[in-house]
RNA sequence: GUCCCCAUCGUCUAGUUGGUUAGGACACCAGCCUUUCAAGCUGGCGACACGGGUUCGAGUCCCGUUGGGGAUGCCA
């Protein structure tokens, strides 16, 4: 058997998309599952719409995502000498013809058409006009055969296809010149020997027409793998403006791309009951035997969870390394690891879905100056507070080494002298004084994070606040 | 309108020669733990769209209905 050969064909008029994230990951991981090769092709025929900034976008994004390429990038538009070529060849034998319908003339018969109960589709007015290449402005349309069946047998869909009279004879170049997808794809993947043709099923009523343009280059199909859709909230194919479906958006949010990967790949395909796949897994066991057929709807909930889950695995100083751009967005400066920077980060792992949400909950420590929650003050720096914070504050003063395990000692301590008040009385009110906030990981874990002398400092103003407050209400 | 496709818990899905108390994960709810929030542990809720047929037996096969989606471009 031919060595396998897959590839990835985005139209570079966006960012890489959630959809085509997907679509990349399974051509990549069928060539990788079977030692094959998985090449890149930008489509590009569609001048009006491609950038090379939007090229550059989705290479980035292929590469975070971690999915390399054997061959390429190759452009559509620099085989244009080869699509000509072929277009040309379809001419001369007959298998394509010159139309000089114009558009406005195609719109009105077509909606004429489908006024009278007709289907839509081209009438054929030029098919049998053996026009030269001197009539002037026109494009070129396939012959497609009258009847008959143009199928073919998807990897996941099972046998397709329609009958030839149900497709009208498209056009495969334009009146500029330049040729148009369906047969530039055909084309290229038959100069490029692609094996299996794995893409969304938006293509899936459009491959009858690509079925019979291989004929009429008298070239053998490849296998086809439709991919059923990833849809939005909406259940429709997903949209630019309606969903979030920029890789690079999420790369921005702080997603982690194994969780990205992780959450694409199980959209559509599984594997038994497993749930976690490296890319390594996946490469090992994809196929397209367990692709579903039908939609599969985005829901971000389960990217949460694997963001969470693949932030657990990380070790510290890839943790630090990854999370650095979103700390230094938060602190406005640079930020160096610290030790208790990184027993924070350890401590928030199971406090995070992304490296944003991290970051986020290290304001108290990586910035000096703290801003305090007016509901978690109104809660817990209360006069009752006071007596409180003042003994636990003298205690911490003496403490001879700040590690946990004699922060527990003296808060056990203050609590037995205070009363034998619940430690809550006494946590969330400290807590408050130096987050600033009613919530953070444990409190022996957050006072060594932040150190003996900004908590002691932070208790004081603390204090000072709760004793405005207490002023304040005797006051009134 | 025409053509094509799809249909299992809220969501992603397991189910691959018809025989299962229809399984898992996420989400949700409850309890435990507890200095907050999480995490963790335990338990719970929850699905074969509907109607026929084939069969001893149907989530699995066939037909229809309904619902949803895709295509129908001088986009890809």
């Amino acid at each position: 058997m031919k060595s396998i050969r897959t590839r990835f064909a985005p139209s570079p008029t966006g960012f890489l998309h959630l959809g085509s994230a997907r679509t990349a990951l399974f051509n990549w991981a069928f060539a990788r599952h079977h030692g094959g090769t998985f090449l890149l092709r930008v489509e590009d025929t569609d001048h009006d719409r491609s950038t090379l900034e939007s090229e550059a976008a989705v290479l980035e994004g292929l590469r975070w995502l971690g999915l390399d390429w054997d061959e390429g990038p190759f452009r559509q538009s620099e085989r244009s000498d080869r699509h000509r070529a072929a277009i040309a060849s379809l001419i001369a034998s007959g298998r394509a013809y010159r139309c000089v319908c114009s558009k406005d003339s195609l719109e009105e018969r077509k909606n004429q058409d489908l006024a009278s109960g007709g289907n839509g589709l081209y009438d054929g007015r030029c098919r049998d006009l053996t026009l030269g290449a001197d009539c002037g402005d026109h494009t070129v349309r396939i012959r497609l055969p009258q009847e008959g069946a143009l199928a073919f047998d998807d990897l996941v869909f099972g046998p397709s296809g329609q009958d030839a009279s149900q497709i009208g004879d498209a056009i495969i170049q334009r009146s500029d010149g330049t040729p148009l997808y369906n047969l530039a794809v055909v084309v290229d993947d038959i100069d490029m020997e692609i094996t299996h043709v794995i893409r969304g099923a938006d293509h899936h009523p459009n491959t009858p027409l690509q079925v019979a343009i291989y004929q009429a280059l008298d070239a053998e199909p490849p296998f086809f793998a439709h991919v059923p859709l990833i849809v939005g909230e909406s259940g429709k194919k997903l949209s630019k403006r309606r969903d979030n479906v920029s890789i690079q958006e999420f790369q921005e949010e702080g997603q982690l791309h194994e969780a990205l990967v992780n959450w694409i790949v199980r959209l559509g395909w599984s594997h038994g009951d497993d749930e976690v796949f490296s890319l390594d897994d996946i490469a090992r066991l994809f196929d397209l035997d367990h692709v579903g057929r039908s939609a599969a709807r985005a829901e971000p909930a389960k990217l949460q969870w694997l963001g969470q889950h693949y932030i657990k695995g990380l070790k510290n100083d890839e943790l630090f390394q990854r999370v650095k751009p979103f700390l230094e967005e938060i602190a406005e400066q640079p930020v160096q690891d610290s030790p208790g920077l990184s027993h924070l980060l350890d401590a928030l792992r199971e406090r995070s879905h992304t490296l944003m949400e991290m970051a986020e909950q290290t304001r108290w420590l990586i910035r000096d100056e703290i801003e305090y929650e007016e509901k978690a003050v109104q809660k817990h720096l209360r006069p009752v507070s006071i007596p409180l914070l003042q003994a636990l504050r003298t205690r911490l003063e003496s403490v001879e080494t700040w590690d946990e395990g004699q922060l527990e000692r003296a808060f056990e301590h203050v609590a037995e002298q205070e009363g034998g008040i619940k430690m809550g009385k006494l946590a969330q009110p400290t807590r408050v004084a130096v987050t600033g906030r009613a919530v953070s990981p444990g409190i022996y874990e957050t006072l060594v994070a932040i150190g003996r002398e900004r908590c002691l400092a932070r208790l004081g103003a603390g204090l000072s606040i709760a004793e405005a407050r207490a002023a304040a209400q005797t006051g009134s």
